[in-house]
DNA sequence: GTGAAAGCGCTAACAA
DNA sequence: TTGTTAGCGCTTTCAC
């Protein structure tokens, strides 16, 4: 075993007990929250040291260190180009011997570019933050905005007022473009963005739009990868196939919906139960189903966290799956996938490549140098949709 | 059911194939990609519409048309102290019809504040991305930031490269402060920062300082909720209580073992297997723990994921759950602890108020005011504390 | 190829 | 109370 740091007292170290000056009301979100003491540790210890840093050296230093003019640094400091050999390397001296780093802020003013995007995320809702879609997300933006110099400004938005101040946000030109997911039906955030005249991808089809706006959007094939699921459980035979729908104020669980539909037509309309996404959405739909259409012999769920709901529900009546009832769920998250009793099939979407795609898109859109470029298609893409795949594990 | 837009055609629509340029290379992390290829969906559309917006209007526009100076104007913009109230109603007025927004980084190259937190999350691992525990600590800090008017701007980590990228970020001044995550023993992020000289507050304790450095940190009594954890295994009778550890290059895994140890003492070293935080670390320890030590009657596992990998062990083995062993996880992760069969007794940490608490002590500590505050206490928290609860569920 | 000079939009002394 | 003025640190014409 490791040889690790430890606390060397043996126990927890001196506490004490401090009321929590909190700001925000309702913290507890999932529970009872825990007792609202904070237990804190201190010793011999300044504020977290506003350092007095000594100020930064600014072009000016090193202009006069190189012996140049500011120009120079500025165009060595930029590329270099136009600038000749020994003048260049002096100036790299100067720079590195004097740890300089460019002001952003000056420089900002003058370029009018940020090399910041927003990634804003409208999600009032707990269920961003119980499955692992967004984090996946966030990383393949952060890893193609990284790749480009870029940062990461995250905007989280959790009600109404939010939304003003993302507006102003984004209105105040602090980034370049931004980058918005999880809108629902009549969220007012499109508005504000357009408002705000900001270039913006979304994640996702929006609701508000079909093909007659000019959005661009990065989406997964969700009707696609339904009708692929849902003509997979009838390939098994099944005759009384159900649906556990997403919450309906979301274009995946519409599209969703209608690529059940696709395969399925007008089946018995029974068979058809609204659910929100949730695990406890997934088992009150089971119940429901099972109530109503007890020789119901396949399920596809809307999602992954619905389809374990789900799953609970049928073993909980003693129904086999996939003996019994196949089931099949969206998304592949392996957290919930492979930890289902059976693992679950399901289609998989590659999310963190939706986000990279997000980000390229934005960046590219963003490049001066693109909007002149190659005269032949002036059309840009207004959708991407991303390929799914069906997944087989044992529940169908 | 709710009347929604949906693609009239019927059909997905039309797709183009496109060859996917992608920047990085592997971003299968968890499985087969899909195929390599992206549907897109064109219409007649322009460029991500690098909008010519017409240049926003600036302080000098407002002062004149408000007829006042520019002095004027930016008082009443910064709250409007000392300016009388006619002025401040034609100041706002102006402010109003012209749609103005304070340019911010000629604001921050004059104030040199930019309100706004790097936030750095650490990780080369899957795991964060597999749990909710990120996005929650995220949530609390966007909270806090957001009630003080700071940005967030999220630096992910994911490669030794990263970490260079990070450390001229953090020193390059774009941000007021720093939020650090899940760091490992020997991360050479901790020098960066300290070198960047920015104020920082960690988020766990970090493993390379026993209290001997001013570091300031916020974590979760791991240690105290272990004890507890063990102690109600001890308390129901329970006599061979094995642990699977995590990672143990994190503090978090190592305090947890440590109130294992608190409690148990020097019991059977064959009974404490090293885990990684993962269901398949749990899975493997589990598998290891029935090998040598069939005898065992309860496990204490490092965390919610892992005591699922052990719950599927045991399940597989044939060993009922609590009746002939019992299990206890550590993280209260909802999604997790109530979906296992049987739902999961656990120890929980409060994450949201983790992370909302890192935001105040940081913003505190950059808060000028507070710096020549109450003189009777100079000693600021070097380390806070959170309390822990133990939820009895099914397993123990 | 290099330097001088003019701002980018704002805040903060200092005067009035 | 209000206005005037001098920069913050950088990029970018425009001369040389």
């Amino acid at each position: 075993m490791l040889n690790l740091p430890r606390n060397t007292t043996g126990r927890t170290p001196i506490f004490a007990l401090l009321p929590c000056p909190c700001v925000h009301g309702e913290s507890a979100l999932m529970a009872p929250p825990p007792p609202r003491a904070i237990l804190i540790r201190t010793h011999r210890t300044r504020s977290p040291e506003v350092t007095d840093t000594a100020p930064r050296p600014t072009l000016e230093a090193v202009a006069a260190r190189a012996g140049v003019s500011r120009a120079t640094v500025s165009r060595v400091v930029n590329g270099g180009d136009g600038v000749r050999e020994p003048l260049v390397e002096r100036v790299r001296r100067a720079v590195e011997e004097l740890g300089y780093v460019p002001n952003q802020a000056a420089r900002s003013l003058v370029t009018r570019r940020h090399d910041a995007i927003a990634v804003v995320v409208a999600e009032p809702e707990t269920r961003v933050f119980a499955d692992p879609f967004f984090a996946l997300q966030l990383r393949g933006i952060s890893k193609e905005l990284t790749a480009h110099d870029n940062q990461l400004v995250l905007l989280l938005t959790e009600g109404r007022d939010d939304h003003a101040r993302v507006g102003r946000y984004l209105a105040g030109g602090h980034v370049d473009g931004a980058l918005v997911f999880s809108l629902h039906l009549e969220d007012p955030l499109p508005g504000l963005i357009q408002r705000a005249g900001i270039p913006t991808v979304f994640g996702g089809r929006p609701g508000w739009s079909d093909g007659s706006q000019d959005v661009v959007y990065v989406d997964s094939d969700n009707r696609g990868g339904a009708r692929e699921a849902v003509r997979h459980l009838v390939g098994l035979g099944r005759t009384r196939v159900a649906h556990i729908t997403g919450a309906l104020d979301q274009t995946s669980a519409v599209d969703r919906l209608d690529g059940f539909r696709d395969v399925m037509g007008d089946a018995d309309p029974k068979l058809v139960v609204q659910g929100d996404f949730t695990p406890a959405g997934g088992e009150r739909a089971m119940r429901e189903i099972l109530d109503h259409c007890p020789d119901v012999d396949a399920v596809f769920a809307a999602n992954d966290l619905t389809a374990s709901g789900a799953l609970r529900v049928l073993r909980e009546h003693g129904r086999r799956v996939p003996e019994d009832v196949a089931v099949i769920g969206f998304d592949d998250m392996l957290p919930v996938a492979e930890q289902t009793d059976p693992p679950l099939t399901t289609v998989r979407q590659d999310i963190e490549e939706m986000g990279r795609l997000m980000a390229r898109l934005l960046l590219r859109g963003l490049d001066r140098s693109s909007s002149s470029s190659g005269g032949d298609a002036g059309a840009a893409p207004a959708g991407v949709v991303l390929p799914t795949t069906l997944v087989r594990r044992a529940s169908a």
